[in-house]
RNA sequence: GGUGAGGUGGGUGAGUGGCUUAAACCACCAGUUUGCUAAACUGACGAACGGGAAACUGUUCCGGGGGUUCGAAUCCCCCCCUCACCGCCA
């Protein structure tokens, strides 16, 4: 959520910068500005008429302490008349603010002046490319063949136990995921970030706290029972570590990562592009998360895009990095680098981590502030990022390094699944 | 699930109707002293929002919501959460 301050403060800048994801920013503003105006005249009415009634109050209480009773009892009249009137003032306040608030949730955080124009993915500005498309046999299988041909993923084991979506791994699949997944973790604790490792259920406080509620309300797995939330992502649970905190600047930035399965119910999304590992409803991923000054935000964004680069080159795995344009970024980004793997069968890009800078979107929701060097509070900025979401870089790796006689395990994994190949 | 206790500022924790503009201590911050660090001393120090060029000033906030009262952290009602013990259980 943009912070109402910072609207009325840098009106065209605030305004210029929603323009790049295509929107009419100066109209968006404009509202703001208009109904800001009007509750804040409301408010100072009801603050003023709130600090007469609390002298009255006062007034009252000396004059029953020196016995003046009956001047006190005068004094009543005029304070009961103050209340009623104050009643409905306060009502208006409220409704004001409501709507204010209302209006904010609708807007989205703004991009980055760096973020290019555009509207659709065909937008995003292709950054760099690493590594070369696999030379593949004619025979070449996509994953999910792979998957069965080697007994390692099941699918329908999966349709069994709970639904489509939900894959078994199996043996060396099950194993080559632990080695993955402690890979990530390794590799994050040698870069400094500190592993967490989160409850999987939240409260909703938490997903409002990090934006999934109220507006992706439909994405998430919920236990109405206790009315807990499963998380689509460990975003969640590592961010809200931080809401309603206050921390000494010496204590930035913070570095945190943490392995999860991530659960999402992917309303709507089906069809052909699903198959296999493409789309999910429970996946491992591990999240890195940072909180920073403000200053620094943009310079950690490049330091955690560039670590996640280099796990996909340790991986061996030919990648590209987008730069989103200001259409196909999300909400709550203000710029968002995507990395996409090859995935060689399929002779198609696919998404395996998104790393982007929210500024103070999320930390004016969470509440998350810092004292800086003059003792005031200011809102520190968040980032986070994948590193690395697993499904798509096991279906890269499947099919990219698949040969006549199995497949083979990339070299930094082998310490980690006690096998070079899968056969 | 049962019973009991409790939720106060960054933390610990006092506070049973107006003197609370929330004590005290700790932490943080600034300064003094000091080879450095530490310690000691001095000072400042809750948050959010509004008004003001600024100095400054107003309002709200003691888990959440309602109520009593001229006036509520304090009294009443409902809800949420935490802790302890018991029961159940990995």
């Amino acid at each position: 959520m943009l912070q109402i301050a910072n609207i009325r403060k840098n009106a065209t800048e605030v305004a210029e910068r929603l323009s790049i994801r295509g929107l009419d920013g100066k109209t968006l503003v404009a509202n703001v500005l208009e109904l800001d105006e009007k509750n804040r005249a409301k408010r100072t009415e009801m603050e003023s008429l709130q600090s007469k009634g609390n002298q009255l109050t006062g007034q009252i209480g000396e004059l029953y302490k020196s016995g003046q009773k009956e001047a006190g009892d005068a004094l009543k009249l005029a304070s009961a008349e103050i209340k009623e009137q104050l009643k409905t003032l306060e009502a208006d306040v409220e409704l004001g603010d409501q709507a204010m608030l209302q209006l904010l949730l609708t807007i989205p955080n703004t991009p980055s002046t760096e973020v290019p124009l555009g509207k659709t993915p065909d937008d995003n500005l292709e950054v760099s490319q690493w590594g070369s498309k696999p030379d593949l046999s004619s025979q070449s299988l996509p994953h999910w063949e792979l998957a069965a041909k080697y007994d390692i993923i099941d699918f329908e084991l999966g349709v069994k136990l709970t639904g489509a979506g939900f894959p078994v791994y199996k043996g060396k699949g099950a194993i080559f995921q632990r080695a993955l997944i402690q890979f990530f973790l390794n590799e994050a604790g040698k870069a400094g970030y500190t592993e967490i490792q989160p409850p999987l259920l939240v409260n909703a406080d938490s997903g409002y706290g990090t934006g999934q509620l109220p507006d992706k309300e439909g994405q998430m797995y919920h236990s109405t029972v206790d009315d807990l939330y499963l998380i689509p992502t460990a975003e969640v649970p590592i961010t809200n570590l931080y809401r309603d905190v206050i921390l000494n600047e010496g204590q930035l930035p913070i570095k945190n990562a943490g392995y999860t399965p991530c659960f999402r119910r992917e309303a709507g999304s089906y069809g052909a592009h699903v198959r296999g590992l493409n789309r999910l409803h429970q996946f491992d991923k591990i999240e890195i998360v940072q909180i920073v000054k403000p200053e620094n935000s943009y310079g950690v964004l490049e330091e955690m895009q560039t670590y996640v680069q280099g796990l996909l080159q340790k991986l061996g795995l030919h990648y590209r990095v987008l730069l989103l344009c200001g259409g196909d970024m999300g909400f709550t980004s203000a710029k968002t680098y995507d990395m996409e793997v090859w995935s060689a069968a399929q002779e198609k890009w696919l998404e395996c981590s998104s790393v982007s800078n929210f500024e103070t979107f999320q930390t004016n929701r969470l509440k998350c502030r810092f004292r800086n060097t003059e003792g005031k509070t200011e809102l520190a900025h968040s980032l986070n990022g994948s590193a690395l979401a697993l499904p798509r870089i096991v279906a890269a790796l499947l099919e990219n390094n698949q040969t006549p006689d199995g497949i083979k395990v990339p070299e930094v994994l082998v310490p980690y699944t006690g096998f070079d190949m899968i056969n």
